[in-house]
DNA sequence: GTTAGCACTCATTGAGCTTGAGTGCTAACC
DNA sequence: GGTTAGCACTCAAGCTCAATGAGTGCTAAC
């Protein structure tokens, strides 16, 4: 249905082009000018104008230009958009920015965002893989002062959590210490998930004591600090990169914008439930009503064969898709590449 | 020499309230009609034209209304601002949110910031201490896997700071483990600072390997890790409020102000050279250029009487000052109280 | 099928006008 | 002498109106 001419596409192509680099509605004139297609301004009208009846350019008003409508750019991504290759100075500004703290998953993460943002200068997203996967390594309550402990928890992925916990009942080192290998030996290797569920540790039934310090003092902070580790973390940033996009050079709309992303649990929401694999979503393409006008790309990377985080930016719907999206895609590689090595395990290739 | 009659003081009051409530210029008539002093007009003109000759209020044009300089304000703060009494509901809720995580600084602080913002309709921040005279407490490395550990630093204040280590060399938990407690006899009680410097560690010299370990593995991250121990966090919160101020209601302006909020190491340097205690700074008494047209509200909290960190508020020159003040005094104060009581020398506590 | 020509549309810009809030000055008043 | 009424003056803001120009749609000729 969608059967267009390869004039067509090709004028649709050029719209697109320029109207991603310049903001402004595309005029068959400027077109005829720029792009030399051996063909007048008035037979690109005549083309233009089935274009908008098809429903890929539209109008702002009669006597602008065409403006690419979603169906367009989402033709644009899936058939016309050119393959971006990054050169080597962007790959290598990749590289080393990303591998310098390639540790720990979420200050790269937290790199990755600043990173992408800069390199689009578009609002940046990294979120880490929900860890209902993990497992507990090994719990640690380590003594601060008699009414103080910290308590820690180790994932077997080398995530680490920790919280302080004021002890209502002082408490010696040894009881800590006892208390921290009764703890380890009953959820080491479980998940997380599970262990929020079990509701009694094993080996405290006899020690009166012990079990009432237990059920007082660690396990709140216990359960909380569980859920800190079971939870994605979401980095933003290049915020303030909207200021510069025409789009939103209007209070009202950059406001909006911004409020948009303060709702940091509704964006986590929206994101989760993300398909795996690099995803384009197109203004309306968006379910979520505040995300209509504009346009988000994500793609996943993963730890470990097995989790699952994303990598993305959020922009108007005119973007460089093709630039963008080579960007994220090369940084997840980057780090799932980064986070097998990490694992140390022999492991198959699935890319 | 500013010698000012008690009825321009009363003028100079007046405009002043009612130019922080409606950001408006505030002409002759409106005064007189307002605030009724038994004046006319003409009368209120003629103060108010000394008022302005004496630096106290200026003119965005001819024919518009009066607004107070820096220097009026300056007075107004110094002099003629009410006692802003928090009435009890406010107080109720300072309690309420900022005790709930009484334990941890950072989370109070990070608490506090978003608090502080939500009360005043500003852009607020909170500093944590400079940990200089921190003392180490105790050093603890973990095994994750044979090529990963986990370095973690407990100050005696409680606070804890961990890196993830990829050991070059696999490792076995028994190295670790005597390595820690090496580290921890050299280190424990030292300040962060000295440790930085001090730059072998006793013990060691007659296991090589270890000492190989140690310094191609572990020192580098521990060096680090120190680091991020001694330094402030700066938490910030209500950027988006300067959207409905009015001051701030164009592009330029409310991009410089989030361009300026961007740069948190100078913002954190900005506010570090603050002295102890409450602290407002107007308009061009603030010696940074960026800063000149906003002022700054600053108190500051103590933790076990030592260590001094900071809460406060960034706006624009016309601001509520009494209210913000009193929030800010109340909200140090509940903290400082907060983690005295921490310290451990009265361990009574209301939940 | 393509193109030139022409009438038409409409956002944008800027000039000119009005309005109204506000001042400063002066002369009269108490 | 301090206070006030009156009046001329200023100036931002908002409005209308015409000019401009980028762009379209349609038609007729190539």
């Amino acid at each position: 249905m969608d059967d267009l001419s390869q004039r067509k596409l090709q004028i649709l192509q050029a719209i697109i082009s320029d109207f991603i680099g310049s903001a402004e509605p595309v005029g068959s004139r400027t077109l005829s000018r720029k792009y030399d297609m051996g063909i007048s301004p008035a037979t690109i009208r005549n083309e233009m104008s089935d274009l908008e009846e098809m429903g890929f350019l539209t109008h702002p008003h009669t006597s602008a230009g065409r403006v690419p409508s979603d169906k367009a750019y989402r033709l644009y991504v899936n058939d016309l958009m050119p393959d971006y290759e990054l050169d080597e100075k962007e790959k290598e500004i990749i590289d080393q920015k990303l591998n310098r703290s390639v540790v720990e998953l979420d200050k790269t993460m937290e790199h990755a965002a600043t990173l992408l943002s800069e390199l689009t200068s578009l609002t940046a997203f990294a979120m880490t893989p929900a860890q209902t996967e993990a497992k507990l390594h090994y719990v640690n309550i380590l003594p601060v002062d008699e009414n103080t402990a910290v308590l820690m928890l180790v994932a077997e992925s080398g995530k680490v959590s920790n919280t302080a916990v004021r002890l209502k009942h002082p408490c010696t080192p040894q009881q800590l210490e006892f208390l921290s290998k009764v703890m380890t030996h009953n959820y080491k290797g479980k998940c997380l998930n599970d262990i929020l569920t079990m509701d009694l540790v094993k080996g405290l039934e006899n020690d009166v004591e012990a079990m009432a310090m237990y059920q007082k003092d660690i396990q709140p902070s216990f359960l909380t600090t569980l859920e800190s580790m079971l939870d994605t973390e979401l980095y933003m940033d290049g915020l303030a990169n909207i200021f510069d996009i025409p789009e939103y050079n209007d209070l009202t709309r950059a406001r909006e914008f911004l409020d948009l992303l303060k709702r940091r649990e509704h964006l986590s929401d929206v994101l989760l439930h993300r398909d795996t694999g690099t995803v384009i979503t197109i203004g309306d393409e968006n379910s979520d009503e505040a995300l209509q006008d504009c346009s988000l790309i994500t793609a996943t990377y993963h730890v470990n064969g097995k989790l699952v985080g994303r990598l993305g930016v959020i922009g108007p719907t005119r973007m460089k898709y093709d630039k963008v999206k080579s960007i994220i895609e090369y940084m997840t590689d980057n780090i799932s590449h980064a986070f097998r090595l990490a694992e140390g395990e022999g492991e198959q290739e699935d890319e």
